[in-house]
RNA sequence: GCGCCCAUAGCUCAGUGGUAGAGCGUUUGCAUGACACGCAAAAGGCCUGAGGUUCAAUCCCUCAUGGGCGCACCA
């Protein structure tokens, strides 16, 4: 027996080697595979039978989390099964430019040093970041190589390379002459801290114990939990249908307001100005007193009410930094909008303005990259018309040309692009940073939102705008698989981007893999330190462990809480595969192993005769079925469990314990062959380590069945 | 506020219209010609609560409770 077949299997002995001879004989790539093996005359691999998956492309910033390492294993049990079913199988790897998140990861860098990115410029601050990238930019597709994933590295793609801007290109241009895109001043969505505006799906909300301030303005008093935006006031509103406030609406009323012309140090003074009334439906007789502040700067929904009430002004009081302007007046101006909201809280008491204060919880909106809390803000930015476009997504999933799996995630798809109620907003598509595709029209120095290129990924990365060979032949992809928390930010755009651009769906099925959680049950979190990081795991117990612990738990799509012990049982499977495969190379030696290698169908059933021998041998045929089904079915989960129980069970413990006094070795290593390639696509490195005890060929590339 | 999901063994989860399973953990044997990362056994659950449908419910329906998540302009 080799002197590297030691007893216990011991991963780091053996997964890099099998990566590397994996890498070598280029099957990655589809196009370098046989296309047809010497025991089977039938061309397996016909040229027209493909099979993609384009790679979610990680964030450039990113370093690989569990999430990544279970959509990773999905993804390879996927490719490596089609692969050895014989279809050109194709998962292209990339990675994603990351706009606002690389751009603060550099800026963080740079400030350790002293420096901000206006003390560089622009030109000068983009250098540093593209050096970054090269630098650290593909540490994840190293780790993703360190679980198994075997991805076509020959067609690595980033969104920022040369190509690829191309089709960003070919894409915005596509759409401003269909006048879809267009430039407009709105009130948007605005990151003080990474000085942009963002889309509204770009909005994480935080739940916050605020305050609600009841203020009276003349006659009237309303609430409103940010008395800072008063003085950006250009109207109150009641609902038409208020009895209550009937008489003024249409009229504008006399009020005694603090005079914010007053210096910070003097004593806070009263002031009379004029404000309209207006009816609007936004204002709900229920809620507060049933009147509203209209601050169209600096609320969204007041903005929209300015929209339908075009005569009221609109004043804008905070600036990009978040901090009041001029208008504010000079008794407030320069002041964070959190001072501001103290200093007129703590000047209109004095004046006696405010009636009463309650204690409020409220969700208020965040930035989902750096936390911030964001500032509605009037700007000008550029927009993409959404209407058509969702439509266009909306029929692939509803005609079924695009499935979901599970089902459920459909609704939150609809949710989003075909509202109950209101309509889906104009994609905000401009990006005040540096670090991203430029808006190409002259003079604009904005950059578009990260998410307008991810929306071109499964077609730019083969290629498209150009009409490639490899757009031709591994186009459409077949799944994409992700966490549900990119559905609508990624899915969507890239369903209708596709039937925009190419008249197709850009792949036929969505898998919305588990969410793993903390032991806790909430969302595993970097800063709370109940993050678990795949790397480790593969330490400690190997990369086919981890897939399988992974898997193993991740039933259904259900939410995970996370447990490490199934990562445990998987590390003793692997051992189990490898020490049973041992005792099968003991009856079965190397001088026999061409036999292995080549046996057909025609003795599938070889010369076991024992009731035992038909047993063992109907329940693999069973499992094989059963396997099969399963993964065409998303089941992985069902699958690694009837593997394991068939091959540690039925055949460990049942047949090999009862027979291994008196083994047909004919039986056993029809048994052993057929489960290392039904295992391979879970546990490809242990299966592939003993498959190489037996001859040359790779298991990765075997027939699935035969 | 609207919507979705979950509640089964100590832990993490499967499962079925006819009163339950896995992995890990625990207990007890066993160094049995691959494996102690093992083998053989065993303990452990009125399947969250209350109603309903049914001959029959852990599984179907309703409500409740607890937990998670998504959406929403309620200032």
């Amino acid at each position: 027996m080799p002197s590297e077949f030691d007893k216990p299997y011991d991963p780091k002995e053996h997964e890099d080697k099998i990566y590397k001879l994996w890498e070598e004989s280029g099957f990655f790539n589809p196009d370098a595979l046989p296309s047809g093996r010497d025991s089977d005359t039938k061309s397996r691999r016909s040229p027209t039978k493909t099979f993609t998956i384009a790679l979610p492309p990680p964030n450039v910033t990113g370093s690989l989390h569990i999430g990544h390492a279970l959509n990773a294993t999905i993804q390879d049990i996927l490719i490596r099964k089609k692969r050895m079913e014989g279809y050109r199988a194709l998962w292209i790897p990339g990675t994603d430019h990351a706009g606002i998140a690389t751009q603060n990861a550099v800026e963080k860098e740079l400030k350790k040093q002293g420096v901000s990115r206006h003390d560089l410029g622009r030109e000068e601050f983009l250098e540093k970041v593209w050096e970054w990238k090269e630098k650290y930019g593909n540490i994840i597709l190293d780790q993703l190589k360190k679980i198994g994933a075997s991805c076509d590295w020959s067609r690595m793609r980033f969104t920022m390379d040369q190509e690829y801007q191309k089709a960003v290109s070919a894409a915005f241009l596509h759409y401003q002459k269909k006048r879809w895109i267009y430039q407009g001043e709105r009130t948007i969505n605005w990151c003080p801290r990474c000085s942009t505006s963002l889309s509204d799906l770009e909005i994480e909300y935080k739940e916050e114990d605020g305050k609600f301030y009841y203020i009276k303005y003349g006659p009237l008093t309303l609430g409103t939990v940010r008395p800072e935006t008063k003085l950006g006031d250009t109207a109150l509103a009641v609902n038409p249908k208020d009895k209550r406030y009937k008489q003024y609406i249409g009229k504008e009323i006399e009020i005694q307001s603090v005079d914010s012309s007053v210096l910070r140090r003097e004593a806070p003074k009263l002031k009379n100005i004029k404000i309209k009334v207006i009816s609007d439906h936004a204002a709900d007789p229920e809620f507060g007193t049933g009147v509203i502040k209209v601050t169209p700067a600096h609320d969204l929904a007041d903005f929209e009410i300015y929209q339908r009430h075009p005569e009221i002004p609109i004043l804008r009081v905070i600036d990009e930094k978040g901090r009041m302007n001029n208008n504010a007046g000079a008794r407030y101006e320069g002041l964070k909008v959190v001072e501001a909201r103290e200093q007129i809280v703590s000047d209109m008491q004095k004046l006696e303005l405010i009636e009463k204060i309650e204690d409020y919880k409220h969700n208020i909106a965040a930035c989902y990259r750096c936390g911030t809390i964001l500032e509605p803000l009037l700007s000008k930015q550029w927009f993409l018309k959404m209407n058509e476009l969702a439509q266009l997504a909306v029929k692939d999933v509803k005609k079924g040309k695009v499935k979901f799996h599970p089902k459920k995630w459909e609704k939150v798809y609809f949710n989003w692009l075909d509202p109950p109620v209101g309509g889906l907003k104009d994609w905000c598509i401009s990006r005040q940073i540096w670090w991203g595709h430029k808006i190409p029209i002259e003079g604009v120095n904005d950059v578009l939102d990260t998410w307008f290129s991810s929306a071109l990924w499964p077609f730019a990365i083969l290629g498209w705008p150009e009409k490639t060979k490899d757009l031709e032949t591994y186009y459409p992809t077949q799944v994409l698989s992700t966490a549900r928390d990119i559905i609508n930010l990624w899915v969507a755009r890239m369903v209708f981007s596709s039937e925009e651009f190419l008249g197709i769906p850009p792949f036929s099925d969505v898998i919305i893999h588990a969410t793993i959680l903390a032991k806790s049950g909430q969302r595993m979190s970097k800063s709370l330190g109940t993050g678990v990081d795949p790397m480790t795991l593969i330490e400690k117990y190997g990369a086919d462990a981890t897939r399988f612990g992974l898997i193993w738990q991740a039933m259904g799509g259900q939410d995970i809480k996370w447990a490490e012990e199934h990562v445990v049982a998987g590390k003793k499977f692997c051992n189990k595969i490898w020490n049973a495969s041992r005792f099968v190379l003991g009856q079965c030696p190397p001088s026999s192993k061409s036999d292995f290698r080549s046996q057909k169908k025609s003795n599938f059933f070889p010369s076991g005769k024992t009731p035992a021998d038909k047993k063992i041998l109907s329940q693999l045929q069973k499992t094989q079925k059963n396997i099969d089904k399963l993964i065409e079915k998303y089941d992985f989960g069902k699958a690694l469990h009837i593997l394991y129980g068939f091959f540690w069970h039925d055949f460990c413990d049942v047949y090999l314990e009862k027979f291994k006094n008196n083994p047909n070795p004919e039986v056993l290593e029809r048994v052993l062959k057929e489960s290392l390639k039904l295992l391979h696509p879970f546990m490809p490195f242990v299966t592939e380590t003993i498959w190489q005890k037996f001859g040359d060929n790779l298991l990765m590339i075997e027939p699935w069945t035969s």
